[in-house]
DNA sequence: CGTTAGGTTGACGACGATCAATGACGGTGG
DNA sequence: CCACCGTCATTGATCGTCGTCAACCTAACG
């Protein structure tokens, strides 16, 4: 594991529970659906579903009839091939939907990487409840165009970056991801519950490639592994280590992470 | 070029316009957006705009306004990396929906592969628009949803399966799709206004690796590339090279290509 | 005709996969 | 407490797929 603790811990509230005029630009506060789920009255509360480590939320092929909100953990979602191969398609956060747009068999499956807590909605009453909070209907939107442009970056990743710039991008995009959501302490230090494997099947590359890949970054003083736990100690020289799109170079990126170089 | 035709067949229209009680299964009539279009009334359609082969509709990092529905024609949504290699991240066909969920600016930009006609609307519009029209509302989650499964799939072709293998998904892909939209006369033949590099761009190959591929599998027999217009002679075989995932092989697949083996 | 864009084929090299051995760590049971 | 085991990380050696470079071909077009 590149983390030992599988914890994550769950975030502080919001100061006010939902911003009602929320901006229309994407990168304005944050808006995710564990403060859907805080708003609502007892009642309406999804049903709970817990899974450890390992555990399936349902798998591929499986008929599902549920709208899933992450409220607390880390999972993922995986398509596996014929021949036994895997493919990691994404990682999903707290506030994080799945389900959400499925014919009616997923094509993938989803896992959980540490413990975590879903919120089940039936679709009806799912999109009914985000009808009635008029703010979630944009985040609903603001969260999907994310999700899509993660979709598209992954795709650039694994068709035209080298493996290296595909580690570097992917702990880059989580590190991003996380600093969005609250979910880091300190800006240098954190804790990804990831083992070598999952980089692996994510990125497309073998576990001895990402293993050596997270040591040449180390060797290059880009990030440290001690403890099995996870230092990026440059932003900047590893979001030029990720070759970034032409797009993300500009704002997005430089939003979240001020510019910050060696100068603790 | 794979063919040499850029023009795309304007379809026949629907027998009976729009099916309000479509089915929610996956793989009922296929409802979409060109519909919608034919369904308004003359005031309400989208202002048209059109395209020739090789320009924009709009470029990566820009500001975009509009929700577009391809109307006719084929364009892809590509990004371009700082170091200038592209990636070519989906193809957009009759009836597509491009621009939908972006934040402000749109992670990709979209250029026409044949002369294209897209009907233009505001956001606002649009969905005012598909409100009025309940069922345009569920082809709307369908199209997602089989957007989503197309792009999972893409991550899974470029991070698991060889140059071969990705090379007949992506035409099976082609295929089902245009059969989908009755856009193919004949089972086996049809034009793909691609040129190799389009593939290879697609795929994350070198044009020459994709040339290989297709001279390849020409002489494996399970297809013709000839005077530049691409014959599929056989669709398992196809399917077969094209390793494909757990999912994919059953349904969706099936029941698009009667099972069709040797035997003319 | 010459020019150009794109397709085809071959030779070669590099990046990353595979195979194999070893190390580090945590858990379990004697 | 220590021996044993299983899981995962690490490193080295070798191999194969695919990218790169280069030459040539073909078709379209002025």
């Amino acid at each position: 594991m590149i983390s030992t603790s599988s914890h994550v811990s769950s975030r502080k509230p919001l100061s006010h529970p939902i911003a009602l005029n929320a901006p229309l630009a994407g990168y304005g506060p944050v808006l995710d659906f564990r403060d859907f789920e805080a708003q609502l009255p007892e009642a309406r509360a999804g049903q709970r579903r817990g899974l450890k480590p390992g555990e399936s939320l349902f798998l591929q092929e499986d008929r599902i009839e549920c709208v899933y909100v992450l409220l607390d953990g880390w999972a993922f979602r995986y398509q596996d091939l014929k021949d036994g191969r895997r493919q990691i398609v994404d990682f999903a956060l707290p506030g994080d939907v799945v389900g959400l747009n499925e014919a009616m068999n997923a094509p993938y499956g989803i896992e959980a990487l540490t413990p975590c807590s879903f919120a089940c909605y039936s679709r009806k009453s799912f999109f009914q409840l985000v009808g009635r909070q008029p703010a979630m209907g944009l985040a609903l939107v603001q969260m999907l165009a994310r999700a899509e442009a993660r979709a598209i970056e992954h795709v650039t990743s694994l068709g035209r970056r080298t493996a290296r710039e595909r580690v570097a991008h992917l702990l880059l995009e989580l590190v991003t991801r996380l600093k969005r959501l609250d979910l880091v302490a300190d800006t240098k230090s954190l804790d990804l519950p990831l083992m070598l494997s999952h980089v692996a099947d994510a990125l497309g590359l073998a576990n001895e490639t990402v293993c050596r890949c997270l040591s040449s970054l180390r060797r290059d003083g880009v990030l440290v592994l001690r403890e099995r736990r996870l230092k990026v100690l440059d932003l900047r020289r590893l979001a030029d280590e990720a070759n970034l799109s032409e797009t993300e170079g500009s704002e997005p990126v430089a939003a979240v992470m001020p510019a910050r170089r060696y100068a603790a």
